[in-house]
DNA sequence: AACATTACCAAGCAAGTGCTTGGTTTGTAA
DNA sequence: TTACAAACCAAGCACTTGCTTGGTAATGTT
C-alpha cells in the first residue's frame, strides 16, 4: 500500500476548477487546463496520465492523441503561461513612460501573473521546472529572456534616475524573489490584495 | 524507452560531493547527505531508491534497514535541515541587542543556509515540499513556526522603531521570499558573495 | 570467547507507470 | 450522401517503482 498520501480537498472533474485565462476552449485547451490544476495541486509526477484523463473526461491513452507525451503537456501547459503573461507584462510596460510608474506596472503585473488569474499555471512553472526535459527547460529559457529583458530595460532607466543603485540582474533578483514567492502564500481571501502587495514591493524596491 | 530525460553533470558517488554540515558521518548520515544531494540535483520523484543505494554504495534495499520508508528519508532530511538552520538563526538573533543589527544577522543566517553549506538540503526543503506526506507536513511545520517567530520577534522591535511601517507577516514574506528564492540564482562563483548580497537584501528591507 | 547489535546482501513481489495499438464514433464541409 | 479528419475507446504491453523477506557479514561490548 505505497503511494497512498491523502490530497486534501481537490476537485475530481474539469467543470469544477476556476478557468485559468491561457488556455482556450477546445479539447485540446481543457486538457491543459486541468492538467495545470492537476499539476498544480498535486505536482507534476504524482498526477498519472490515468488521473488526467478521468479529470477531463477521457480514457488515459486519449491523451496521446493530443500530445505525444505526458511532458510535453507539462511544456505546453509552461509555454502558453510564459506566452500570456509575457504579454501581459509587455502591455503593462507600455501603459505609462515614467520608469517609477512602469515599475509600479510591472509589479502589478508580475503578481497578477502568480497570484492571480494565472497562478495555478506559474505555479506548475516555478515548482515543476525540473521535471522538465533539459531540451523543453532551454527553449522555455529563450522565452524567458524576452520576458527578463522587459524588466531589465525598465530598471536601465530607473538607474539613470539614480532610484537603483544596486546591479541591476541582482536588484532584479531580490525583487523578482519577493513577488516570485507570494506563490507560496499569498491567498486572495488573505488581509492584502494584489494593489496593495504592489504597494508594498513597490515601495521596498525604490527605496 | 519512458523517463530517460538527461541530468547532466552529476555525481555518481557520495565521495564527489561536498559536505552538508547537518549530517553526522554514520552510514545513517551518509544516506541522508546522498539523498539530499540526489533530491537536490534531480528531485525527490525522479530519484529512485535504487540509484540512492548505489549512490552512497548499498543495495537499494538495505535503505530500509535505516529508514522504513523513502518518504521518511525526505523528512529526515528536511527536518534536521530545519533544526541545524533554526540553531544558527537563533544564534544570530543573540548576537546583537539592536533591532537594525539584528536584522542584518538574521538576513546573514539565512542566506547562509540557502545560498550557503546547507544549501542543497535547503532546496530539497523549498522545492519537495509537496513530496512529504501530510502529516510529515504538519510535524515540519511546527518547527517552521518557531524559526519563524525569531524572525516575528524582531520585526515587532523594527516596528516599534518605526524602520518597519507594513504588516510584520507580509513584510517577513516580501524579505523572506527575495531570500528563499537566491536558491534559483545564487552561485558562489558569481558576481557577489553573501556578504554583500546581506547588505543589499537589509537595505532593501529597512528603507 | 561469547554475545548482541548494527549493517548489509540477493532476490523478487505487487502495484503501479507512461505509452501503444487497432479500431470506433463524432463533427464538418463539399 | 460521401469523404475525411479529429476525437476518442478498450485493452494491454513493457517496464519501473517502493518495499519485503530471510538470511549473512561486520562491529562493538563485556
Amino acid at each position: 500500500m505505497r503511494r497512498d498520501r491523502k490530497i486534501g480537498m481537490i476537485a475530481t472533474s474539469i467543470e469544477q476548477i476556476p478557468k485559468i485565462v491561457c488556455f482556450d476552449d477546445t479539447p485540446r485547451g481543457r486538457l491543459l487546463q486541468g492538467a495545470a490544476y492537476l499539476f498544480y495541486k498535486q505536482g507534476y509526477d504524482k498526477t498519472t496520465v490515468r488521473q488526467l484523463g478521468e479529470f477531463i473526461g477521457i480514457q488515459s491513452g486519449s491523451l496521446f492523441h493530443h500530445f505525444k507525451s505526458k511532458d510535453e503537456i507539462l511544456a505546453t501547459v509552461m509555454e502558453q503561461t510564459i506566452i500570456y503573461n509575457f504579454a501581459r507584462l509587455k502591455e503593462a510596460a507600455e501603459r505609462s513612460n515614467d520608469p517609477e510608474q512602469q515599475l509600479r506596472h510591472l509589479i502589478k503585473a508580475e503578481l497578477l501573473s502568480i497570484a492571480g488569474d494565472t497562478g495555478a499555471a506559474m505555479a506548475v512553472l516555478v515548482h515543476e521546472w525540473f521535471a522538465l526535459s533539459k531540451e523543453k527547460q532551454d527553449y522555455l529559457l529563450k522565452m524567458r529572456n524576452e520576458y527578463e529583458q522587459v524588466w531589465l530595460d525598465v530598471i536601465a532607466k530607473l538607474r539613470v534616475l539614480g532610484k537603483v543603485k544596486h546591479d541591476a540582474f541582482i536588484w532584479r533578483r531580490l525583487v523578482g524573489g519577493s513577488i516570485s514567492w507570494t506563490v507560496t502564500w499569498y491567498r486572495p481571501e488573505g488581509k492584502v490584495n494584489i494593489d496593495e502587495l504592489t504597494e508594498m514591493v513597490w515601495e521596498m524596491a525604490l527605496k
